[in-house]
DNA sequence: TCCTATTTTGGAAACGATTCCATTTTAATA
DNA sequence: TATTAAAATGGAATCGTTTCCAAAATAGGA
């Protein structure tokens, strides 16, 4: 029933070592690589996976490991990351760490048990504690230890021009509304910049940090808006949380645009041929993703690389802000 | 460098088998398998899942092959995936086949590499072809051929009850707008139950199929609309349709619900926590996940197993519908 | 044609686990 | 304590490849 090297090589009247060597890198002569070519297709032979990982010590899968692959970003995050890590032969595992640390460690000890060659991740626990040894892995928005190598948007730059791009479009009281995550990441720069940038420009700003968890995210948005009537522009830590806004000042009879503009981060689509959810500072997802899987295979390679690869923002305007001339 | 397991049978003082006795279906004794597990833990040993993999011709990995993991319900489909075959210990590849049928058979040949030991598909080409044979496959909406196990909600149930749901919110000439997809499987149905239900009901109604690839879908949904200004009440094959068509009759300068009611189909949500886009007839995309690892397990243990699985739809109003005493 | 250099080939060893069988240890019974 | 049954254990064989080395075939040169 199950077709083996052994089978081949005794169809085609060979060794087992011709067979490999045709399968493989092989310097065999014409005639007899056309023997064995001829009985590989006649008995359907399938090399065996599994027999293949155990001399070989590499696997050609790595892992992705989100918060959960039910979210615009992830999702296309991991459309690109499939789309790139397929061209280069390399299959990927799925794993919704879903805030659970457990799941992540497991997912590592996978790596291990080398069932993988390496790890994309972009994870909010302390995943990169247990990688900054010497397991191949990308950390992406995230550089919490020295030896990890992450890839990352502008988020500096992202925060900056949100609060430009307000200004330029009237606004004169603003905000940050940001929380979602309570570890060290390159989304904190976001923050930073926009006050920064908010302070260098002289414009009025508040700025909302929800805790993580956060609960009754509506009652905290209603209250912080009632409480600051005069806020004309919010620049939002992500889409999701930009919708959210959008939400509560509909509730409160503000309407988006004309009173309050709101920018968010990432630039959702729900999918590939929709629009833009909301006006946002577009992250280069597919760049980031191949950037992703190459500085991957570079680690897995055992070549130099880069640590730290940071991609360009740009804002994109939706309907969630005025227009202007540019 | 590496720990084999002989290392761990060697530094516990006992042979190979008493550790492997010891990781799996042990008859060890107490105080034997405590020092292996010392060695276990001192060594830092893990299993090569190759080797097992070799033996066992197992791989406890399942590939879920999708049109798109970037699209609400393929990514909410995903993660119910994955979180079931974790739950059972059953790791996930991802396959985004973006039509491209050379990529689904690419990993029709890794299940006979043994690579992985079954698939769970939503596929619009003929892959089932390939599969019904004899490897384990769980199709879901979609049985092409016979010996398919699959995986379907209520089609049926769903178009009957969009037209009631349109019906009973006053709407006297509604329509159905789908297409998308050429090759048969069980969303027709949606059409189906759609056109019959008008019939019993008799009301008036018209249908627009359009041609897959498609092109242009604006300009035909706004030549339609134009067409047949009469219409209040549109059931849309899928939500993304829905959006489209909402965005549509928002150019037209109709109102959604006032002077146009939509239901969508699918249930879509862009993550967890958000709201349902539309109203739509709501796909139990949980249990629809669940039944299929369920049964694709099943097929893998060699059980016997049921070939034809239908889920209950329900609907769910939202923003596009108006409000009705129930 | 013969001898050497090169290419091609066959097959044993190795990868790291599991399994089975023979052997040893332990427990139970008389 | 002696005898036997049961439980625990060690280790060889096995899974299907690849790799390496020695042997065989071929080519080249005189």
């Amino acid at each position: 029933m199950k077709v083996t090297i052994k089978d081949v090589a005794k169809y085609a009247g060979v060794g087992v070592g011709t067979v490999s060597r045709v399968l493989n890198h092989g310097s065999v002569k014409e005639t007899t690589r056309h023997k064995v070519e001829a009985a590989i297709k006649k008995l359907n032979y399938q090399p065996n996976t599994y027999a293949r990982g155990l001399k070989a010590n590499r696997t050609n899968t790595i892992a992705l490991i989100i918060p959960t692959i039910w979210h615009p970003f992830f999702s296309e995050f991991a459309y690109y990351i499939e789309k790139y890590a397929t061209a280069m032969g390399v299959k990927l595992f799925l794993c919704n760490a879903n805030h659970n640390s457990e799941k992540e460690y497991e997912y590592i000890q996978m790596v291990k048990r080398n069932k993988v060659d390496g790890i994309i991740g972009i994870t909010y626990s302390n995943i990169d504690q247990y990688l900054s040894s010497h397991l191949p892995f990308v950390s992406i928005d995230r550089h919490f230890s020295e030896d990890v190598v992450y890839v990352t948007a502008d988020n500096e730059a992202g925060g900056r021009i949100a609060v430009q791009e307000l200004i330029k479009r009237g606004c004169q009281s603003v905000c940050f509304i940001g929380g979602y995550q309570q570890i060290p990441n390159e989304t904190k720069k976001r923050r930073q910049a926009f006050e920064r940038t908010c302070q260098e420009q002289a414009i009025s700003y508040s700025i909302l940090d929800l805790e993580e968890p956060i609960l009754d995210l509506d009652k905290q948005l209603t209250s912080f808006f009632l409480s600051q009537p005069e806020i004309d522009g919010v620049f939002a830590i992500n889409d999701t949380m930009a919708l959210d806004v959008i939400t509560c000042l509909k509730k409160l009879n503000k309407s988006v645009p004309e009173d309050v503009q709101v920018i968010g981060f990432d630039g959702q689509k729900i999918s590939e041929h929709a629009d833009y959810l909301v006006s946002s500072i577009v992250q280069p997802i597919d760049q980031m993703a191949k950037m992703a899987v190459q500085r991957l295979t570079e680690i897995i390679d055992g070549k130099q690389v880069v640590k730290r690869t940071v991609l360009p923002v740009k804002f994109v305007p939706g309907d969630t802000t005025l227009f202007v001339q540019t």
